[in-house]
DNA sequence: TATGAATGAGAATTCATTCAT
DNA sequence: AATGAATGAATTCTCATTCAT
């Protein structure tokens, strides 16, 4: 129904094919990886002849190329979105939140991530800007270390390390989540809870 | 006919050959993944005939299965000799030296365990398998934890929870580097020094 | 709508764009062959939209047909032109000037006549098309040649074979430069000096 | 030895299928032309399957050189024994001979001399090699004429002219014959016969 | 009339696997 | 037991051509 004949709506079908083939692609891709993602599958799950999308695209290799950087840009647009909010609250309620809250957007993104991490090396293009993707994050919250460290909050202690302590939890429960059969730390709730009081007190008696 | 000089022999090449050959597919298959390694590849890194591969597995998939099995249990086996070293030592002794051991460990075969994540996880049967690798590491490191807990060098924490914890920041700083061009925290010396700090102290001030 | 800037005008342009469409089919098809010859290349070269060709034109096949037909009548009037010149010159010198001229003629359009040779050998019709171009060619040298041989100016000699000679040499030389990496004989000027004298005189002592 | 069951005969299938593949690739191309001409006509022609031609050719691009380099091997051999043939005989007998057996080596290969003019011309290689071609070719004549002008058999006239001159005519009746309909000079022997006597006493009364 | 979008029919090529020796 | 030769099934990609506006 929607967009046709008249009806005057303002979102014409103009590139809503390229969407929906990057759309395909992307899901494909992060099911399948690379190689069992045939250009036929993709075509079929956008709804679009396999030709369009060569017309679109050219190669296989740049619709890789396009998704991968569509999907990181989106997703780097949603992970500003999580690591400011928190910003000014209780420090362990703030890494609480957070952890939750990157915590369930890296499960959102695995198997993409997964996919970037393994297809995304093998081109230089995609593996600077997955790179760059890290990087961010990373920086996000160093710089919030670094204000906590500023305000006394917390020790001086290096904030690249505090940033890659903390990332590395989350992604780490995440990847092996998907990955894994077996779920090694079951509740993520109270996993946070545990984790935050160790990371803030150490394991010391 | 040709290379058996003389028939009766021992024939100590016996499955030499099966072991070129697995071991040549390792190194295809941790490189170029699953379909960019082709059969062709393999035999002439193994030096043996094509059609040899397929006398000895059948199919490439059975392969796949004979790689990830053998280089599982290797890898099971170093682990093991890794993980039971440092057990009476110091505590943050033990905790460093454990974790440059592992970082080591997971450095040289940082390619493999790639693989194993993507590959690994289309066959259930590998998949089982490798879940195994995490989870009989993550149990000896809580083994120690609970120990410690035991003897009182520690607080009363979920051992489980340190486990991961150790092993997250160890296995994340080494996929990064293997993954990403940039590397966040440079050197692993410095770098697990402060964590230890920070695992046992917190960060509070 | 767009670009007509009112409705009723006489619009010049009307087939100003199939001539555009066979100019530029002209130049790709001759720098590329048939195959290698796109319609979507020659649309672009054209400036215009790939499918106004199938408008204009139907079928590939039939602007092939169109642009040999289009090149061929005004190779032919060109032709006309060299060869009605020098008609009633000295003949050493007629010769040689139409050898000059015939010779330039055929440089200039050496790609598109080897097109020729090959794709329109394959349709029948493009075929006859062809031979009449080389068909014509040969008579008027023939004519001139007979005329010749009435005044007494060159011995009885079958004049069918007189052009045939001369236009062998000529065509001939265009043919090697345009194809052949190395020229047998370098300089134009020199050479038809040479040939003419041998043309006329023979090679005995 | 070697190959088989008994039979005992001389010539194994060794490479009969390299062989055939070429035969095969040799007269489609030289049919077809170069895109015309598919791998699986080849290789239906040829008695294989398609993907034979690959394993032994890796590109259809490389078959056409391994097509192009042996028929023009062939081909020179051939040139070889024509031109050395009639060395000492009289010279207008002898440029008759020539003549007669040149055109029927010509008209033998055509259809591959016609495609090599157009397809060969586009990658270098091939460009060179058929420059030799025809550069081999005129130095025979070349060095024909130059003893008999050392002989005072002709007169003192630039032989590469002479050459290319005699070559000219012999060349493009071929060439006409194959590529035009119409034949403007119907037989070969009485054409022959009239070309010698004018090459050899010109054209003046 | 002109065109942007879409497509069906092949094309080359790759690859795991089987056959015959 | 081992291998060189051969192949069927897929896959990416190209191209002329049609459709809908």
């Amino acid at each position: 129904m929607g967009e046709s004949v008249s009806e005057g709506l303002i979102q014409p079908d103009k590139d809503k094919v390229k969407e929906r083939i990057l759309n395909a692609a992307m899901l494909i891709f992060a099911k399948n990886g690379y190689h069992r993602a045939t250009t036929i599958k993709i075509a079929k799950k956008a709804g679009v002849n396999e030709v369009t999308i060569f017309r679109k695209f050219k190669t296989k290799e740049n619709l890789l190329n396009a998704v991968i950087r569509k999907n990181l840009n989106e997703t780097l647009n949603t992970l500003d979105l999580i690591l400011c909010k928190e910003k000014n609250a209780d420090i362990e309620i703030c890494i609480k939140t957070l952890g939750i809250n990157l915590k369930q957007f890296f499960d959102d993104r695995m198997e993409f991530i997964l996919f970037m991490i393994t297809e995304g090396r093998k081109t230089p293009e995609t593996r600077i800007l997955f790179t760059q993707f890290q990087f961010k994050m990373l920086e996000h919250l160093k710089d919030y270390f670094q204000e906590q460290i500023n305000l006394g909050k917390i020790r001086r202690i290096n904030p690249d390390l505090l940033a890659f302590t903390l990332f590395s939890f989350i992604f780490n429960k995440s990847i092996s989540e998907e990955v894994f059969e077996h779920k090694f730390l079951p509740d993520d709730l109270n996993s946070f809870e545990e984790y935050t009081n160790i990371f803030m007190n150490g394991i010391l008696p």
